[in-house]
DNA sequence: CGGGGTGGTCTACTTTTGAGACCATAGGCC
DNA sequence: GGCCTATGGTCTCAAAAGTAGACCACCCCG
């Protein structure tokens, strides 16, 4: 059996390559400190949230109140947007501000570090179009061969 | 009230903010159609898996097996890991292969898809890596004003 | 001949999420 | 004056998803 030699093709140059070492650091020694978590734990967390880059986005154009927010997405609960909210405002990703009006009303904006987060989300999203042909249709190849009579 | 004027600080040129305007489009019509789902939701569903982006970092040195993967990450459980690798393998992002050794080993190996989605991940852990003091600053900082005495 | 490593699956048990009721207030409509 | 709507949430309960760990067949190593 003739393994090929390990390695996958060349997409990333070393600098890349040595962005993601920090996932391997952690495994070293800081797996038990939850204070000095690897940061690609503790952000993909986040961004392993389901709601926490729809919100980034939604947020992209303008700042938005409460109910437009959950508008916007569509199938985000009450629940889950408040509380993805808050994570964002703990992480200082997003601000939120309290208008005395009548019917009190909320407006939650990206502050300066959420904007910049947008960088790397909009690195995702074009990512992800530009592949999503190719996604579907690995999906239908996988589907039909799953359900290929024998 | 002088509420400022809607709008968030500039950060992202005109062409990143279009990427993102994709994910507006879907609010428009395609809606209720899941098969012509927007890019956005569809990508941020796997993205927003947990498991998913730690999965494609462990891949990203070196194919893997099975449970070299789970080692790496640590605290995946078998059956997430098997799940979020056979959705990974759907998709077209990772490959798998067994080989009849005596006790069968399989390795997952990124595909060349599988390897472009690198660049957005990198992309975001850099960020994650830039702005991690930020963000536990905030929190630290979020976290007192809550606790504190009124 | 027992223990460990292979890649999983299956079955509880636990945590997270979602759906919807509820709240106080006020404005518009008729 | 009533009624319905909208505001931003919280609360409760049911459903969904995730975790832990047993189990499996197989073989090598000691």
């Amino acid at each position: 059996m003739t393994r090929e030699p390990k390695g996958n093709p060349v997409v990333l140059d070393a600098a890349a390559r040595a962005v993601l070492q920090i996932f391997w650091d952690k495994s070293d020694e800081a797996r038990a400190l939850d204070e000095m978590r690897c940061p690609v734990r503790d952000i993909l967390d986040r961004v392993g949230d389901k709601w926490t880059l729809l919100i980034l986005i939604a947020l992209s154009r303008a700042p938005q109140r409460f109910s437009a927010l959950q508008r916007a997405i569509g199938d985000i609960s009450k629940r889950m947007l408040t509380q993805s909210l808050r994570t964002l405002e703990r992480d200082g990703l997003v601000s939120r501000q309290v208008f005395p009006t009548k019917p009190p009303s909320v407006e939650y904006a990206l502050t300066a570090m959420g904007e910049s987060s947008l960088v790397p989300v909009v690195a995702l999203v074009s990512w992800a179009s530009a592949h999503h042909d190719a996604i579907r249709a690995s999906r239908r190849l996988y589907d039909t061969l799953e359900t290929a009579p024998l």
